[in-house]
DNA sequence: GCTAGTTGCTAATGGCCATTAGCTGATCTC
DNA sequence: GAGATCAGCTAATGGCCATTAGCAACTAGC
């Protein structure tokens, strides 16, 4: 390589080069049918310049110049690494990938905001290299996604997100729907009382969702809701299991896989096992399971077609030029699992 | 949101705002020690009108204005999906996102290339957006990296590449070393006639990488070299082991994960079985394996740990204005494994 | 009261490209 | 042979920013 940095050939340089003006350059390279005509000689002349010379047009020049950069942003509010961990966030981004490649678009990883994630740092904004963004995460700034949209920036919520003002698109998977049928699923194998469960706070929107899925199987079902307990902790599990023998609940719907592992340990240690004193159903959520070697049966989040279907519904809303609030939603693959069945002789 | 798209602010309209030039919200937006000095109460005034308006620089212009980017392009010259594997893929990414987001820089994945996977098309490469790119790939186009190479574009290939003419930057698994660690513990382990066997050509980098290890094992030993088999596909494996019988190899070192799982079988279909009549070691290739419950000794390729590394590299040589091929290589992890011990009883 | 130095700002330029209005010379029309 | 048409190109502009040279006003020194 050498000296310096070697210059990279401009449309100027290769104008001069081919002994034309810098816009027949600009004009070859872009070839529309815009008015402008240019003879196949001179279009040769300057492919060939350009070729010899390797042009490669400054993309910063052609995304300044007013046109699009068929980039699309990528945005986690969380650092992606150790927390929720890798098979968590992965299959979003293999369908954001699978799905850009398709739409011809490339995908910015804005993995520099560092710790404190925020988009709007020092009054700027890196998202704005891309021509939008897909935004992921469990705990988003409100306060961010709020600005960003009356930014006017297109950005699609992978997840179920909703805000204070005007609407945000996103795309869900559809909890409400999944939860519902794995709770009624249990109602047909037999179970009379069945509770649900949680750790955590439960005011995240996927955990509304989910739990609104639970209330709809009952009504649908014509009996009186079941209780909904929401632990503080991993550490409350062993209470829980008490209240579930108490209150001869048989089937179980656990809004973390964590909760089930927990659950089935303290179970396992009162002599009660699963699913033939209890029933299981997880909703889900892996994060912090120890994916033992249990099938549970459950639901399994669509994450990868998530990632598809934000990628294509942005892509189109940046096509466009309309800019209107989209939400979407994506089922749940129901897995049958090997931890419901009809309730055993416990009762 | 509404119609149109909202024009966003730019230094000139934060400059009318706050009554000043747009050289001076300029300066103020990248508050450096050059030269020029603002007065408090100017950048007070200009900041406010930045927060007042939502100013957000425009990364385009600003990286036309001669900056960097702080942008590390990302190039694979397979498709990610379904050749290779998830499994191959994702970690070498985990790792540059780590090392990228540590070092302040964002990941571009270039995903459109689509099927064919040219960098060069049509004479133009989107590379360029970005400040410097990782390679990634078994099978690269070796014109096009001598062609990347001589337009002077950074580059750090992630695996060990070399091609004809300058030299290239790579991070390189260190496959010599484990290999003829993997092998000199199987003749510490008591074997004395050890083979080695590949299912395809054996041209690539790494592969004769591997080989190199197994000969040097030999080397330092002070014994004559072992057979190397290079089998067409996994249908000659049926063959590879009547040869192993034939010679009486009781330890086999296969490059392929795959390999190793087939003549498994192969020899089980004889009545033999590893360790027992057979040590296998493997290194580290997964492609095509079935990832059945043998923990097979053997080698891990440190493809986080690379990622992070090539991260690394290619940060720094942009940061050096002084561009000179540089190499680095990772150690490989030994994996102790259950399928590699003393010589049994086939003897 | 004059000079030298300093502070605080601005005008101008360049970076590379896309787009458009318009110019030149050739061909065609009747 | 004058006017109309058209193919093929170019000059000019704008997009947004960073940087530099330099200007105006003010202060300090004597």
């Amino acid at each position: 390589m050498g000296r310096g940095i070697p210059k990279r050939p401009t449309q100027a340089d290769i104008a001069r080069l081919a002994g034309v003006s810098q816009a027949t350059v600009s004009l070859v390279l872009n070839e529309r049918d815009s008015g402008a005509r240019i003879s196949t000689e001179t279009r040769d002349r300057v492919l060939a310049a350009m070729r010899e010379w390797g042009y490669v047009a400054n993309p910063s020049a052609r995304s300044l110049a007013g046109g699009r950069n068929r980039i699309i942003g990528v945005y986690t509010f969380e650092p992606v690494f150790p927390t929720t961990g890798v098979d968590f966030y992965f299959p979003f981004l293999l369908g954001m990938e699978q799905e850009a490649a398709e739409l011809g678009h490339d995908l910015l990883l804005f993995t520099s905001a560092g710790g404190d994630r925020q988009i709007f740092r020092d009054g700027s904004t890196r998202l704005a290299l891309a021509d939008g963004a897909l935004l992921l995460g469990r705990n988003p700034n409100v306060e961010e996604i709020e600005q960003l949209r009356d930014s006017g920036y297109p950005f699609v919520y992978v997840g179920h997100r909703e805000v204070t003002g005007a609407p945000i698109s996103y795309v869900a998977a559809d909890y409400t729907t999944a939860t519902q049928q794995l709770t009624q699923r249990l109602f047909e194998q037999g179970h009379e009382r069945v509770a649900y469960a949680r750790i955590g706070e439960g005011e995240a929107q996927p955990s509304r969702d989910r739990e609104k899925g639970f209330r709809q199987a009952f009504r649908a079902g014509g009996k009186l809701i079941g209780p909904v307990w929401t632990l503080e902790s991993a550490q409350d599990v062993a209470g829980l299991v008490d209240e579930i023998v108490a209150a001869g609940i048989t089937g179980l719907v656990a809004e973390q896989q964590l909760l089930a592992e927990q659950v089935r340990a303290a179970a396992g240690r009162r002599g009660l096992s699963i699913p033939d004193d209890l029933s299981v159903v997880v909703l889900g959520d892996p994060t912090g399971a120890e994916h033992d070697d249990v099938e549970w049966t459950g639901l399994e989040v669509p994450r990868q077609e998530m990632g598809r279907a934000a990628t294509r519904l942005l892509v189109r809303s940046l096509d466009a030029e309309e800019r209107a609030a989209v939400r979407e939603s994506v089922a749940c693959t129901i897995i049958p699992g090997t931890t419901a069945g009809a309730p055993g002789r416990s009762r």
